[in-house]
DNA sequence: CTGAAAGCGCTAACAC
DNA sequence: GTGTTAGCGCTTTCAG
């Protein structure tokens, strides 16, 4: 840590402090040119007002927490990416947090509270209620994002899973096809659930059922093993939906190395719409979320402090050629 | 901001302010009793001490900055991941920026320095000269982890690239391929130069030539149009190095469409062995940076205010389908 | 338009 | 062990 100081450039410029205070202040009252004076002192000397000082002083940080879960899976590095764009634009930090539900994260996650971000914003991640309280405590409002809890002190961001899920029920019937599975992501989470309970319900109301249903983690890998699993049924299914594209995939490349057609034999539809999807070597039929919209509704939550509540958004089919 | 300050929690505990600054601090030397008789206190008001105070008194803050660039490549994401996980070990907190190399976001950069973060990591990014300097000036240490620069005012972590370039075109002519083609990212990264410098040179080192190189971006669809390309040659290359994974991955589906076989028509080589380039709808043969021994190393620097160099550690070949 | 002065919440000597 | 005190670098009244 330099430490040029606001004296120091006052030194320098012959002014006062509060001066060069006010030639950084973008309205400051201040003559043109004694702020070109000081200015040019400040650069001279290299200085960086204090953010910390400010803060202090202002008592708002100007710093946003976002918390991030498994980055595997493309969905949320392309959603970071868009929050830092956007929040730059705003003048806006952000402190970045890594980690799944455990304990040694909750405790991390409390240090946003010391460094006193105005919001939480968490992505991919579960928030145990114990912290949604201490937020909320602490006046910091918390927004989930793609995930939401009973937890009604907290703000949630989604997009409309379970009409995802109608959705991609529809559209494997719509393909005549008859025996369905569902492999899923992590059982736990809303996101899983609601998909699988939209597609069910769907199903069902159309006189169809789930044949079978698998679930674990919204990874590649998963996608590829659960696959495995379902060929190895008699009368495996004609159509498959996936939480998530990244199962899909796996799905995909387990069907092919049980050389079943796709479409013909097998339909598949995934879910996020991943940038990979639209390569050649998957075309996956997926469902996205509107990304963009859902950002910026986080975004104007961030200043809002009416009542907590669950925002959802509708997705969208991106027909490729996983399905008919 | 909520507003419970240490003066609040001493009121509480009948103890002086001075008290619970200790009680907060680990090695505090404070009565086991007091502590206890505090920190109720402080759960209790719902208490956080503030980061930005303490770090004003102490000259130091505590925070590191990450830049990083395009996300979609996703060796970056999987980075922050590391760094983020190795950064919490050290109670560090992590500044994030995202951006390319314009103007916008190098104003940006600049508030890291009004935030005091001890060290800027800089990922998937170059960083104008200009810049370097201020942050010298500033005495905040910089790493470029992944690229490096003739700039001897900052640190940098990365792979052997050439030698890794010189990996790729050993395996290619072990295959007895002879008519090579470089696909390459962005022309001017450092990435990119040798990587591409590190193939030529062993190709002719061993009586070969490059037929045909192409630069552009590190992505997907860079790949895909570039090796369509490359197919419309005449006498069309049997051996391919591309600079990034996903580079290949295009390629791949380039070659697929053309009819082409690999590796037998054409073998490939990827590089940075991202987590897709082992899904079984590519099997890509890739080079793999040791990214958690490059870490480590970033890591250390941020302590280590020793002269600026450039540390390099060696790639690794990993085989798969794409190659023989 | 400018300077002086009073803190923001905390840590770190320094006495007791 | 504990309390008192003096700032850390800045913003913000308040006078002038």
């Amino acid at each position: 840590m330099k430490k040029v100081t606001s004296h120091d450039v006052a030194k320098a410029a012959g002014v006062s402090q509060s001066a060069v205070s006010r030639a950084f202040t973008p309205k400051g009252k201040i003559a043109q040119e004694t702020r070109k004076r000081i200015m040019a002192a400040a650069t001279e000397l290299g200085y960086h007002p204090n953010a910390f000082a400010r803060s202090l002083v202002q008592q708002k940080s100007n710093i946003v927490g976002i918390v991030m879960g498994r980055v595997d899976n493309h969905f949320y590095p392309y959603v970071l990416e868009l929050f830092a764009a956007k929040l730059r634009e705003q003048g806006k930090q952000i402190m970045f947090f890594n980690g799944d539900d455990d304990a040694a994260v909750e405790e991390n996650l409390l240090l946003a509270l010391q460094y006193k971000v105005q919001a939480m914003i968490m992505t991919s991640v579960s928030l145990s209620s114990g912290m949604a309280k201490t937020f909320k405590d602490a006046g910091v409002p918390v927004i989930l994002f793609n995930r939401y809890t009973q937890d009604s002190s907290v703000h949630a961001v989604i997009c409309d899973n379970l009409a995802g899920g109608e959705l991609a029920a529809k559209t494997l019937i719509n393909a005549k096809k008859n025996r369905f599975a569902f492999i899923g992501g992590k059982a736990n989470t809303s996101t899983n659930q609601d998909r699988k309970q939209g597609f069910v319900q769907y199903l069902e109301k159309h006189g169809k059922s789930l044949s079978i249903a698998l679930e674990n983690d919204f990874s590649y890998n998963w996608g590829k093993q659960a696959a495995k699993i379902i060929f190895s049924e008699k009368d495996s299914p004609d159509a498959l939906f996936c939480a998530s594209d990244l199962i899909a995939m796996g799905a995909i490349d387990s069907a092919r190395a049980a050389e079943r057609q796709i479409p013909e034999d097998l339909a598949i539809i995934g879910f996020d719409d991943i940038p990979a999807a639209s390569w050649d070597a998957y075309k996956l039929t997926s469902i996205r979320q509107p990304v963009e919209t859902m950002i910026d509704k986080t975004l104007s939550l961030l200043e809002d402090d009416s009542d907590t509540q669950v925002f959802k958004f509708s997705a969208e089919l991106i027909e490729r050629s996983t399905v008919r």
